[in-house]
DNA sequence: CGCTGACCCTGACGGC
DNA sequence: TGCCGTCAGGGTCAGC
């Protein structure tokens, strides 16, 4: 379900109902998620206040004084609020329940996603080694560029690899590429540091205004208010195989790669 | 180190 | 109607 603009809209519509909350209870209905909750999660949550709710990559990290908690919604997982009079439903795994008539319940029919724990002043191992944040400075064309030298894979699997820049997944790098008028099997090692340049525009371009239009919603994904996101009606590759090119005309063109869908135009994208 | 493919899990959908 | 294969916005990990 989420990429960084789904997450971004979830900590948007969630975080004014929490920040500064006092956590009344953790409660655990299925700890297997991706990696188990940690049993003691409940205990360490409780009473604990939240100082603020971040997004870096993929992830949410609900501050506390002793720790922060990281949420990854995997591929099918939800936060929202919910009444206290509301009764959990199938794949509801946890809900954080807060001083007040808040609380955030967690939905994840695949559980790909997690909940876990860090404590302050330690980085999480999940969070170790990520690429800088797409929408930062750190983030240009001559980082791809430099670190794209060498590299024999397919440009849009290197876009997509957490490592080099976070957020971007399947819909976006999609989208990005289109933009930028590079084919996506392009290897990532021969692509012009001018194209790079474009293509970190793109990315760039493509996330923020996805955030603003409160993020894709190809199923039924809702951010924290509960509305849905209307990106998808601007999408000019994804999901659109088959479909002529809303630039030239084109039937667009659909592979995989790294078991991926891919899509894209054989005559923009080069 | 870079890259590929298997795997984690449930649900929806199309073809037969 | 039901069964089966395929696919889905995430990521880790083993193996070459």
């Amino acid at each position: 379900m989420p990429e960084l603009p789904e997450v971004e809209t979830t900590r948007r519509g969630v975080a004014p109902h929490v920040d500064g909350r006092k956590v009344r209870a953790l409660l655990v209905r299925e700890h297997r998620l991706r990696w188990p909750i940690p049993g003691d999660l409940p205990a360490i949550l409780e009473g604990q206040r939240i100082t603020a709710v971040e997004r870096r990559a993929k992830y949410l990290l609900f501050h506390t004084s002793r720790g922060s908690v990281l949420v990854h919604l995997g591929m099918s997982g939800s936060l929202r609020l919910v009444s206290p009079a509301e009764p959990a439903a199938f794949h509801d795994h946890f809900d954080i329940v807060f001083t007040g008539d808040t609380i955030l319940r967690y939905n994840d029919p695949r559980r790909f996603g997690c909940c876990l724990w860090q404590p302050a002043g330690e980085v999480h191992p999940l969070l170790a080694g990520l690429g800088p944040e797409p929408l930062s400075e750190g983030f240009d064309g001559g980082l791809l560029y430099h670190r794209s030298r060498g590299r024999r894979g397919p440009v849009k699997s290197f876009l997509m690899d957490q490592k080099i820049v976070v957020g971007v997944g399947n819909i976006y790098a999609n989208e990005a590429l289109f933009l930028a008028g590079i084919r996506p099997d392009r290897a990532a090692g021969r692509i012009s540091r001018a194209r790079y340049e474009v293509l970190a525009g793109c990315v760039k371009q493509v996330l923020t205004s996805a955030i603003d239009q409160g993020g894709t919603t190809l199923r039924d994904f809702v951010g924290g208010d509960g509305k849905p996101g209307y990106f998808a009606q601007q999408l000019y590759a994804y999901g659109r195989e088959g479909l002529p090119c809303k630039q030239c005309g084109k039937k667009l063109q659909e592979s995989r790669i790294s078991q991926r869908t891919t899509v894209y135009c054989v005559a923009c994208q080069r």
